[in-house]
RNA sequence: GCCGGCGUGGCGGAACUGGCAGACGCGCAGGACUUAAAAUCCUGUGGUGGCGACAUCGUACCGGUUCGAUUCCGGUCGCCGGCACCA
């Protein structure tokens, strides 16, 4: 009888020694076909590892141990995204240094992770809040910054009136500050700004060169919201100036009844002299600015606005007069900040208008009364009252117009996107300095590499000023400094970058984390890029994935790194939610803690039931009978030692199964089909245990096949077994095609489609010799005509008869 | 409102390309072992009817295509996630 499974005493054993023998660390042998494995690095949170870190963690395991096993040199990498208010935050309130609960939690994190037997490559772990890490990411943004992709401007920031400090969005909940409760408010402040509207197109053409799963496409394609449509001029009566309106609708210029312009937008101040009513204009505009984004979301129902009394635009197309209007509906962030309303065909103006009793022209005919209801249907629908335009099909139409327009200099064809640039300044503390002096006489001025890395000084206090600068700010003796440029006085930007930073280059850093040269050496980049499969949580789609994607693109552009993409694979995993179906947290009391379970359980029952647990991709509750499951499973495993028998090659009772199961785990491990390799596994277990024996030549396949899974269990039992070496320096298993198909298959037999018998014939049978076992088979039961015989070889028969 | 995903036993979930629905696990019931319990092992387990081989219904709902539909098509309802006045 075989010792208990004692998983505390072979779990440390094991992590040990390929600690020791440095069993996963990529290697520089760049003459081997590499493979570049990544998961996303956590934030070293206070709260320690959660339940949910290992499912994606493990998922990449399996795929990294499985590629070592076929011979790729393997590179599966981890680190810390360590910059990061809630550490500021607990550093404020607890007076230790960021650094110090940095370390510590950093510490905690490793041995937490460490204690479930992944494979990382612990000699490139990276840090971002290490200065010599940090160092390159102020080296990134120097490089935005002096090809004019990083520039100051002036916003709006969150506010939190009772704490006067400066908000991330994630602090703001439902508009007021997450902390006190007290409403936050928006302040102008000069922010730094990064381009990425610049690759807005490059960002979205790339997407069709990368596998990522359907709906993180879809998501970065909705967020960058190309759309392309007309820039439109609109003469104001009278007068100089133009209106210029964008719009996807073209086609619809006939039917503009009336224009739109945003609150913010510079017309009004311009003619303020001539708008009559201007106190009221004034006054609405100063009650839009006034909306928090919490009541423009929520109050967004219904319209406002107030008309312009004094000024009128052209329409250029058949030169009518129309009223201009003002609301805060129209966004200044978008297009001009002004809009040609065409209520008959766009929902939002057709409201407006039935508010405000302004007219509504059909030019589009196919729907039902567009007084009704605004007709917006593109696809089906003919031009009327539209002059030249009469008759035609939306798509036709638009063309024809944009023509029309750039003919007469009156507009032009557009393209937009809804991709905002990045604000990339933070009034906060622990982050990376921004490298960039502002002089009197230069203005902004980059640090020279020579004195990067910028470190982060030493601050009495790591609170935010009551004025909304950065603790930084208070610093004098370092902010003063002299301009790199002419030497004169300058000062530093106090101002720090946001955590997103750092996460956007760290795959690069890993390929040659201690080059002091550069970000990493051309041969090492050259080598491991592209990230052969990034996996990461859909919350990260649209900020991490895409800001990284952008400095990639920048970095490619600038001949640093050598593809155009970073990533060539993304897939993302489903939340663990608690026990009672809902979000882990403490206040609901459902928080599973991952030490416990390795401590109750082991590492390799951990893993295995967060790879068992339901669809990768979906959100899974957890289940502590579930987990122990897979203990039950990992102990039948464990005594299948009692059963071993010789044998140096398959027996026939289990061959084909054994072929059968290498080609389903092989694949499911590919397709992040843990879930149902386990089951098969679980099956194959079962047969075994039924039949009371299983030979060394199938015990050595089925561990090899289950390493990936529950490393420790296997490594033992392989060394108990006395196979040859370590169980990770072996072979994968392969198998033949030819010998996972079975000699005979049991079919079903059907009459007009449901199943009355079934039969067991040779595989490769013939249609007839088939029909005819089948009907012996359904012997009485077969009454009737027979009016047609379907034979799908292996599956089925089915006998149609009346 | 728009976009994406989903709806299968008591529960988590399987099902290749349209071919025996419910693999695997949990739970439950019965049995073995035990003084007893736990653990372990064996058997059963979608509903209804029948002692039974079997019959019949069954993949959210209504309809369609097909010899055959969880799978494809049209419509309805519900749930989850994301975006949200983007012209």
């Amino acid at each position: 009888m075989a010792a208990p499974y004692n998983h505390r005493v072979l779990e440390e054993k094991w992590q040990k020694v390929w600690d020791d023998e440095k069993a996963f660390a990529a290697t520089d042998d760049y003459s081997k076909p590499k493979y570049y494995a990544l998961v996303e690095f956590p934030y070293p949170s206070g709260q320690g590892l959660h339940v949910g870190h290992p499912r994606p963690y493990t998922a990449l395991d399996i795929v990294a141990r499985k590629r070592r096993m076929q011979g790729y040199n393997v590179l599966y990498p981890m680190g810390w995204d360590a910059f990061g208010l809630p550490t500021e935050n607990y550093a404020i309130k607890n007076k230790i240094h960021p650094k110090v609960v940095t370390e510590n939690n950093v510490e905690r994190f490793k041995n937490q992770l460490h204690a479930l037997g992944y494979s990382f490559d612990w000699d490139r772990e990276v840090n971002t809040t290490d200065p010599e890490y940090y160092h390159w990411t102020q080296w990134i943004f120097l490089k935005l910054f002096k090809e004019g992709l990083a520039y100051k401007t002036e916003m709006p920031i969150n506010w939190c009136t009772s704490c006067k400090v400066g908000l991330a969005n994630e602090e703001v909940v439902n508009g007021v500050c997450e902390r006190c409760g007290a409403p936050v408010v928006r302040k102008v402040k000069s922010q730094w700004m990064l381009k990425i509207t610049e690759y807005a197109d490059k960002l979205l053409e790339g997407l069709n060169d990368v596998d990522y799963i359907e709906r993180v496409k879809v998501s970065q394609k909705n967020w960058i919201g190309k759309s392309q449509g007309a820039e439109v001029d609109f003469q104001i009566a009278g007068k100089e100036e133009k209106l210029t309106v964008y719009t996807t609708r073209p086609d619809t210029l006939f039917g503009a009844t009336y224009m739109v312009v945003s609150p913010e937008h510079p017309v009004l101040d311009k003619y303020k002299g001539e708008i009559k009513n201007w106190e009221e204009v004034l006054a609405y505009r100063e009650q839009a600015a006034r909306k928090s984004d919490f009541e423009r979301s929520e109050l967004a129902k219904e319209k406002t606005g107030v008309e312009i009394d004094g000024l009128k635009a052209i329409d250029p197309v058949n030169d009518k007069e129309i009223p201009i209007w003002v609301s805060d509906y129209v966004l200044m962030s978008y297009g001009t900040g002004a809009i040609m309303a065409v209520p008959a065909h766009d929902t939002r103006d057709w409201e407006f208008a039935k508010k405000f009793n302004l007219p509504i022209i059909e030019v589009v005919a196919g729907g039902e009364d567009v007084q009704k209801e605004a007709y917006t249907d593109v696809a089906t629908g003919k031009l009327v009252n539209s002059g030249f335009l009469d008759g035609l099909e939306v798509a036709e139409a638009k063309k024809k117009i944009i023509a029309f327009l750039e003919e007469k200099k009156i507009g032009k064809g557009k393209t937009n996107f809804k991709l905002r640039d990045w604000v990339f300044s933070r009034q906060r503390y622990w982050g990376e300095p921004i490298p960039i002096v502002n002089c009197e006489k230069c203005g902004y001025v980059a640090l020279p590499d020579s004195e990067l890395p910028l470190q982060l000084p030493e601050v009495d206090s790591y609170m935010p000023t009551d004025n909304g600068e950065s603790p930084l700010a208070a610093m004098t003796d370092w902010v003063n400094t002299t301009c790199p440029c002419c030497g004169g006085p300058a000062k530093r930007e106090t101002d720090t970058m946001p955590q997103w930073a750092g996460s956007s280059w760290y795959f690069l850093r890993y390929t040659d984390p201690k080059n002091n040269q550069a970000l990493a050496s051309e041969e090492a980049l050259k080598y491991w890029l592209p990230v052969d499969w990034y996996n990461g949580g859909m919350e990260h789609t649209t900020l991490h994935l895409l800001y990284s994607r952008f400095w990639h693109k920048f970095l490619y552009d600038q001949g640093v790194v050598p593809t155009p993409e970073p990533y060539q694979k993304r897939t993302s995993h489903g939340m663990i939610l608690g026990e009672n179906g809902e979000k882990m947290s403490k206040s609901r009391g459902n928080v599973v803690n991952p030490d416990d379970i390795v401590m109750d359980y082991g590492a390799d029952t951990l893993r295995t039931y967060e790879m068992f647990i339901g669809a990768f991709d979906l959100s899974a509750s957890w289940s502590e009978n579930g987990v122990k499951g897979c203990r039950r499973f990992l102990e039948r495993v464990w005594k299948l030692q009692d059963i071993l028998v010789d044998g140096d090659s398959y027996s026939q009772e289990f061959e084909t199964k054994m072929h059968q199961l290498i080609k389903k785990v092989s694949s499911d491990y590919e397709n992040l089909k843990y879930n149902t390799a386990i089951a098969a596994m679980m099956s194959m277990l079962n047969d075994f245990s039924k039949a009371g024996n299983i030979n060394r030549a199938e015990f050595k396949t089925f561990l090899l096949l289950l390493n990936p899974v529950a490393p420790h269990i296997t490594e033992e039992l392989w060394s108990v077994c006395g196979y040859e070496k370590r169980i990770y320096q072996n072979a994968w298993p392969e198998y033949d095609e030819a010998k996972t198909i079975e000699n005979t298959v049991e079919i079903a037999v059907q009459i007009n489609g449901k199943t009355r018998a079934t039969v067991t014939v040779p595989v490769d049978v013939d249609k007839d010799t088939a029909v005819a076992a089948g009907k012996e088979a359904l012997g009485a039961k077969l009454t009737g005509n027979i009016i047609k015989e379907i034979y799908v070889p292996g599956r089925i028969i089915n006998i149609v008869a009346k």
